[in-house]
RNA sequence: AACCCUGUGGUGUAAUGGCAGCACAAGUGGUUUUGGUCCACUUAGUUCAGGUUCGAGUCCUGACAGGGUUGCCA
């Protein structure tokens, strides 16, 4: 046993893995795979099953396959097979030089339904659509036998070679497995295998016109590059007796096992690639990436690290229990990385001009700060500082209340890293609000400790008001109102409940050194939250910050309860 | 409706017939140059009814609840 696999949890997946291996099944081997269908971009569960499957191939010494599950040519697009690879590299995920199409084993899945029908197997049925679900029957009452079904071995050889030559339009013939019209499971009741599609595929071109269906096509791919356990989520389970079959009718070289777990759903989003697609494509979020989508590369522009959501997917567990995860564990585990491996920096959302009056004009000292608390080797930096400064609007208050450990007047805060300040009053517009407060600074504080050793209550960041920069912040927020989106009445618009404030955009202020970040940096703005540097438009010209997580906030509660 | 699967604190999970544990969330207190982090503590759970057993969250039966299946999608 190695040390990774103390450390990490069995799930009942493993454990099946576990005896399989003591029962000395598939000589020992565990080979894995992620099979998406290029009809979409990944998102969040999908995260789920690829640290999944990755990581059994690993805990267990294995190989894990990165496969596209391209059989049907009309639905799937290369336009997706390229953020799919980028996807699954960016998790971590390493299919090495195992990269595979469904479709490069077509060639195979056709001598094996040939296998089939020469086996009295499987026929050409020619029933409409119409006439197929007639005959198939219902949950209630069995099906009955499909004309065809009585064919010879020479006719229905005759005929599945004609709809590969492309004799028959779409939709007028399909290739069945001969199994059993009255089995009270409906996938078992003679189901379709191949069908006819006169449409040109994205890897093999026009060869053919005849595609297998996924029941026949994904345990022959699993067969085929010997895939030992083939993971997969609930809704197939009633599809196994059928996966089965087929790997026991037909002569594979080697029988993989259909192990079904319960797919990720989180609060207050959405994980179906239908609706995902439909808020792309009406633009009611900015693309597949919108920093809002649960997809990988939505996620991941707006500064979700690959390694939070490894470790995400490892503290949801697997089972095959239909739940619903709170998106503040995915925050948690956001949190907890970035907190280890983001440098800080000081920005103010709301600023309010500080003036420290007793601070020479026109002078401008740098002050030394920590990148990083938890992390001594990020060192330090310096910051500019000067007698004009801004403050965030909400540290201070004109009448405080009790356990406000900010400004006011009369009352002494500590600069991070720069001077404790005392302020000494305020100045109103006409309108009433806020506009300008006056503090006096005591030198002899220099770097956030008094010499006397009086202590403040309170720390606020700052900038320098003229060395400071201005940035765009896009703070992000949950996608919907609601936390259960299977739960909102059956007539209603799903839709309606997306959030009208997910995407707020603002202006703050920055100290200089954060336009120098590249594109694509994390970074904490002290007391306020982890923020990334976007990787389209951030520039030093015009720095542009994406809220990954907001900092948990315990005074919003004490406001809440006073 | 028929068949299949699943039920452990608010949420996600652990227990492999033998002390129901962990994480998140919630709450209380402490530390702190981020009202962050960190530390301590608190609240809270085996769907129900029978049965087997010295002993049941675990095995059996039934009920109840939730999910899946009724595409020539995957």
């Amino acid at each position: 046993m190695s040390e990774t696999e103390i450390n990490l949890p069995d799930n009942f997946i493993h454990e099946i893995i576990r005896k399989d291996l003591e029962a000395g099944k598939n000589g020992g081997a565990v080979k894995t795979r992620f099979p998406p269908e290029p009809n979409g971009y990944l998102h969040i569960g999908h995260a789920k099953s690829i640290c999944l499957n990755f990581g059994t191939a690993q805990k267990f010494g294995g190989k894990f396959n990165l496969r596209l599950d391209d059989t049907n040519p009309v639905k799937e697009d290369t336009e997706y097979v390229e953020s799919i690879l980028e996807d699954v590299k960016w998790l971590g995920a390493d299919w090495e030089d195992r990269f595979f199409h469904a479709s490069d084993y077509f060639d195979q899945m056709y001598e094996y339904a040939v296998q089939l029908i020469k086996m009295g197997k499987a026929y050409v049925c020619e029933l409409s659509e119409e006439e197929f679900k007639e005959y198939r029957g219902t949950l209630t009452e069995p099906g009955k036998e499909p004309p065809g079904r009585k064919r010879t071995i020479e006719e229905n050889l005759d005929l599945f070679e004609r709809m590969k030559a492309g004799e028959f339009p779409d939709g007028s013939k399909v290739l069945r497995a001969r199994i059993d019209m009255a089995s009270p499971n409906i996938h078992m009741r003679d189901p379709a295998i191949y069908r006819i599609r006169h449409a040109d595929h994205h890897n093999t071109g026009s060869k053919w016109c005849i595609y297998p269906l996924y029941d026949f096509a994904h345990c022959l791919e699993d067969a085929i590059e010997g895939i030992t356990h083939s993971i997969c989520t609930l809704e197939f389970e009633i599809h196994r007796p059928l996966y089965d079959w087929i790997l026991n009718t037909l002569d594979t070289p080697c029988k993989p096992q259909q192990i079904e777990f319960a797919r990720l759903n989180l609060t207050y989003t959405v994980m179906s690639k239908r609706k995902l697609l439909e808020l792309v494509k009406t633009g009611l979020v900015n693309g597949w990436d919108d920093p809002r989508m649960p997809t990988i590369c939505g996620m991941r522009r707006r500064g979700i690290p690959a390694s939070a959501i490894r470790d995400f997917c490892e503290t949801i567990g697997v089972t095959k229990f239909n739940s619903l995860t709170e998106i503040e564990l995915l925050d948690h585990c956001v949190r907890d990385d970035l907190n280890k491996s983001a440098r800080r920096a000081m920005a103010v959302m709301n600023p309010l001009k500080l003036v420290i009056d007793n601070y020479p004009e026109g002078q401008v000292e740098e002050v030394e700060t920590v990148n990083n608390p938890e992390d001594p080797a990020a060192g330090t930096r310096k910051v500019p500082f000067s007698k004009t400064l801004y403050i965030e609007r909400d540290d201070f208050m004109e009448n405080p209340v009790k356990q406000f450990h900010r400004l006011a007047v009369g009352k002494e805060v500590r600069l991070r890293s720069a001077y404790f300040v005392t302020c000494t009053s305020f100045v109103k517009d006409e309108n009433g609000e806020i506009v300008e407060l006056h503090a006096t600074y005591d030198p002899a504080t220099k770097g956030g400790n008094a010499s006397d050793g009086r202590k403040v209550k309170g720390t606020i960041h700052w900038v320098s008001a003229d060395q400071s920069l201005e940035a765009e912040v896009r703070l992000y927020d949950k996608l919907f109102t609601v936390p259960d989106l299977s739960a909102i009445p059956e007539d209603a618009d799903w839709k309606s409940y997306l959030n009208p404030e997910s995407l707020k955009v603002a202006k703050c202020r920055i100290e200089p050194g954060l336009a120098e970040l590249p594109p694509g940096t994390h970074v904490q703005f002290e007391r306020i939250g982890y923020f990334f540097s976007d990787p389209k438009d951030h520039s030093k010209e015009h720095p542009v910050f994406n809220r990954t997580v907001a900092l948990k906030d315990s005074w919003s509660k004490i406001v809440k309860k006073a």
